[in-house]
DNA sequence: CGATTGACATATC
DNA sequence: CGATATGCCAATC
């Protein structure tokens, strides 16, 4: 078992129509302050996995991070996004205000 | 093994 | 709101 189950294990919670922040995700894994853990985790799940919806994780921006490295994949999260119902606004950006998950539902 | 970088977040200016 | 700074940890060089 790695580090990292616990993120995988979070994120795949995530219903559909939903989003999380990385910092919301280290939260719910203990590893509150270290988002980049988070994202570094899921960038090798991408590239290993694909039983993660690693889509559904988002920046606090409630937008989509880009990176060189993805070159041109970030598009794609996008589209899985919208596929889920989840709708950007003009910017690009999500309404996190009414997609970000609740894990407790306690809000 | 030291240095650099990276899907981030939060605070400050 | 944006640019800058700091923390945090792991992987890669």
């Amino acid at each position: 078992m790695s580090k990292y189950d616990n993120i995988y294990a979070i994120v795949r919670q995530i219903p559909k129509g939903k989003v999380a922040t990385y910092g919301q995700i280290a939260d719910l894994a203990h590893l509150y302050g270290k988002a980049r853990l988070v994202g570094y985790a899921l960038y090798q799940v991408d590239m290993s996995l694909s039983d993660i919806p690693w889509h559904r994780v988002i920046n606090a921006k409630g937008e989509i991070s880009h990176s060189m490295q993805r070159n041109g994949t970030d598009y794609k999260q996008r589209s899985l996004l919208e596929e889920e119902g989840i709708k950007f606004n003009s910017e690009g950006k999500i309404n996190l205000r009414d997609y970000r998950w609740q894990p407790e539902d306690t809000e």
